[in-house]
DNA sequence: CGCGGCTTTGATGTTCATCAAGTAAAGTGG
DNA sequence: CCACTTTACTTGATGAACATCAAAGCCGCG
């Protein structure tokens, strides 16, 4: 693991707007002092369900999964996500250890900042607590939304719709590298992986998507939004 | 829709040691002056999916569904839940307007405060955001992993799961009348009822379960344990 | 260049939804 | 309280959707 510990920059960081408005220059530097900013390259696991939680963690920069383990072996991903739009792992002010395992699907960079001490500013500002719930709240509802679209829909409208989700909300272009295999897709939306390549071969075949090794364009993105509405 | 406003007896309700533990006397006399209580019966929409929330609500007494309608007037389930597990809509914090509808299984209570107001208890006192925080990280975490838990399961697993979960979370006992209906239960786990229905003839069959009218008794729950992990 | 993992495609079988038709139950109006 | 209507439940038969299996191709990596 390619830890790293960087000088202090905290009120700089882009991500202070985000949960740490409502914080004082004093509280900050000393978040400052708590904090640990790490990388992790593609693969590398960042949680590992069932460890104990002691750091509140954000994703600072990357890409990441957020996913369990069944006893079988066999991996649900429960979510993919951006910076700013994850908070830590859900389970931090719930739970005693990790729900879920999060690991890196780019070369992401991670704050990690005490628990304890994290505790310590949301008694001494309930700004940063109202605003930090906000954020938590937001995120879950997020999943559960999610989740529940993706139930809602048939094989081809859930690979539509998880295409359409990587081009909107993960890349924000037309093209994009997968950052993920088609077996962790199908983990995601809860079928065979060989399903998800045949109906992706389809989409190839029927000219809604153009097809390049990793490499995914997006050829006719109201056909793929019609599918995934009709699925 | 049967409105009755009680007289302030916050100090001493049953429910106060799970949210509103942290606050000051003179805090709860405040917030009995905002607080009504209603009673809804059997069958009666507490929440409506997209009206604005302009309150901090929460079931003090009876069982609820937790359901998002689809532009074809398909219903998804989310969760059925007793009082203390449920605090208000879960986008509460999060969104101006419902995401889901909440209706009544049984005939339930639920206590209204004006959310602003609570949000001003809330940077009032700290502590009261960490416990509220903290619980409403617990029932999402809680939704996210039953439906993952649905999900990873076939239709016999499934069945037995969410009858174990209303004998074990919802009755606490091996007898109880079914408080929906075989199509509800079929909304809940993602299934057609007509296979819902004939999984629990299976299980009537095989003498894992009996059933009478909507009363059913689990006559076998080791074996019932059993479908539900393998399923 | 050769090995192992990921991907692709076709063939096959299982699981599940859908349809239909009938029965029971529960509400409704006289 | 009974006849009527409607809604929920039940069961079987059918077909569609999807998983699984197997074999072959591709690609990256030592």
């Amino acid at each position: 693991m390619d830890k790293k510990i960087k000088p202090c920059d905290c009120e700089n960081c882009e991500f202070r707007e985000v949960v740490f408005a409502t914080l004082d220059e004093e509280s900050i530097r000393e978040l400052c002092n708590f904090k640990e900013e790490k990388s992790y390259s593609k693969g590398e696991i960042i949680n590992h369900e069932g460890e104990a939680i002691t750091d509140f963690k954000y994703l600072k920069r990357g890409l990441v999964k957020l996913f369990r383990s069944s006893a079988n072996g066999e991996e649900q991903v429960i979510t993919i996500t951006r910076p700013f739009e994850f908070v830590s792992n859900l389970s931090i002010f719930s739970e005693e250890k990790y729900k879920y395992s999060v690991a890196a699907l780019e070369d992401s960079i991670v704050c990690s900042v005490n628990l304890e001490f994290v505790k310590k500013l949301l008694t001494r500002n309930s700004g940063f607590a109202v605003n930090l719930m906000t954020r938590i709240s937001r995120i879950n509802d997020k999943i559960i939304t999610q989740t529940l679209d993706i139930r809602q829909r048939n094989l081809a409208g859930r690979v539509a719709f998880v295409l359409l989700y990587f081009t909107r909300e993960i890349f924000n272009s037309r093209v994009f590298d997968l950052p993920v295999s088609r077996k962790e897709i199908a983990d995601f939306i809860g079928m065979s992986s060989a399903n998800v390549i045949r109906t992706l071969s389809n989409f190839k075949r029927d000219g809604i998507i153009r097809v390049y090794g990793k490499t995914i364009e997006i050829a006719d993105i109201d056909k793929l939004e019609i599918i995934s509405k009709r699925g």
